[in-house]
DNA sequence: TCATCTATGTGAAAGCCTTCACAAAATAGG
DNA sequence: CCTATTTTGTGAAGGCTTTCACATAGATGA
């Protein structure tokens, strides 16, 4: 195997091997900047705290980027994992809830560099409907089923406190809609084909206290 | 084995046990307020979406909190996993970099209710030095050295952007705290005895996008 | 051209985590 | 008190992930 096609017959990829591609694309993205052409597992295993065996296993799943004795070449590796994550291209985004979380996120430009458009904005307050928030205009989330249905909106960030989290989402999978970023401290509830991904802050607070209350002494960043 | 105590010999308990625990406080805390007065691993698990068997081996790692053929008592339960969690305390933070990240956290309220209490503010930015953010005045950051250490404080959160997070975090280090949450997209460099946890957003849009491109059709929220 | 060196790619082993399945404990109802 | 029922707690099995270790391929330099 050369590279890494979707239509192959694939073994299922484990979550960890989509995470730490995401790292290995951000590292690259460093080396890059530095001006070297070729990496090493090695490095970047030491970028992103990891193992080089790990490294060069995750790689291993999508085909045989490197060459033997020298390394991986950094841009075109880069692209390639770019293609295995699908971000290759813009995703245009909705986020609803323009509150304290929401509005960060809209201000954030590093998304739209790395081709997360939002693009859409809803909110259910009056004073909010209609204004402007770095030139997109909130709409009401009343209407939020008819505007996503069918719209280039792929993806939607839930900005909303945790007590009308699951009805906004229930309209976005009315709509049609399959990946959703949720920063609500609930576990919403979707159909099998609607994927979630969880923002919890205090999750990992929570973690750090029981670190230190258990005096650990290894920390792991995944 | 009746109930968990520090002091025990114990095998080192997983990462995954310990984010399922605080899942599982949450859940206590909402069944809690619907008044009833225990609840079975069954329910928990769907509550969460994961495993009654799953919920009875993590808990059983601690101790044995249930009554066989009735369940968990839910308001015990829930102070016990506080206890492990070390969240049955008030955990004092600091907040670098008061931007538009910091500032949503800074407003959020939430987190003193469960006992994470930000207690101070640093930045670089003259115009923010000084001013006021819910009642905490803003530091110079160039004393977060001396004005950490020995403090009451034992947690921070960097919000800072990811080219600055590295020095900000060395002077964290330097003023002798382990545990930093951290909102900048790089891999910090701490010392073994250093607890860090890291938000990535990005990295959840990229597995959003990644499950998107290749189809999955089962979304497991971690 | 040849020898040496470096670093990949990958089966196999080891390690870790989850699920299974059931004995045991407790309830509930007569 | 006894039986049927419920649900825990937990060894063992199964499955998944990481690490090991080395054959292999290519680079480098003489
Ligand atoms: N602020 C934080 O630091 C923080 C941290 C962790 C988690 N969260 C979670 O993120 C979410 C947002 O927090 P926040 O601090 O931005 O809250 P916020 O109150 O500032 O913003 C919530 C926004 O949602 C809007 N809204 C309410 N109901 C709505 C509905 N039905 N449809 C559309 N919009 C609606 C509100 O008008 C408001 O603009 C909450 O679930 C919160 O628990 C926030
Ligand atoms: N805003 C988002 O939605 C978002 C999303 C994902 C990640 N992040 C990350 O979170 C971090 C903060 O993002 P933001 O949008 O709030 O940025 P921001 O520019 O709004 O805020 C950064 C703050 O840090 C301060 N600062 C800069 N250098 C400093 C230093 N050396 N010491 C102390 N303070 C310093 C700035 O004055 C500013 O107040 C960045 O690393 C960003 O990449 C942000």
């Amino acid at each position: 195997m050369d590279e890494y096609r979707e239509t192959e017959l694939k073994k299922r990829i484990s979550e960890s091997t989509i995470r730490r591609l995401s790292l290995y694309h951000r590292a690259l993205e460093t080396v890059e900047e530095n001006g070297k052409e070729t990496v090493s597992s090695k490095e970047l295993a030491k970028m992103e705290k990891l193992t080089p065996a790990q490294v060069r296993k995750d790689l291993s799943f999508f085909g045989s980027f490197g060459t033997r004795g020298l390394g991986y070449p950094v841009t075109d590796l880069k692209v390639k994992i770019a293609r295995i994550l699908g971000i290759d291209r813009i995703w245009n985004i909705a986020l609803v809830g323009v509150g304290n979380v929401g509005s960060a996120l809209v201000s954030y430009k590093e998304f739209a560099r790395q081709g997360f458009k939002i693009v859409k904005l809803f909110d259910n307050d009056q004073r909010k409907i209609g204004s402007n928030h770095k030139g997109i205009v909130v709409s009401d989330v009343k209407n939020i089923v008819s505007e996503l249905s069918g719209s280039e909106i792929e993806m939607v960030v839930v900005c909303v406190p945790g007590s009308v989290a699951q009805f906004v989402v229930d309209d976005i999978v009315k709509a049609g809609l399959r990946a959703i970023l949720n920063f609500a401290p609930i576990n919403l509830k979707v159909p099998d084909n609607v994927f979630v991904r969880n923002e919890n802050m205090a999750m990992e607070l929570e973690y750090l206290s029981y670190a230190l209350v258990n005096n650990h002494s290894k920390n792991r960043v995944k």
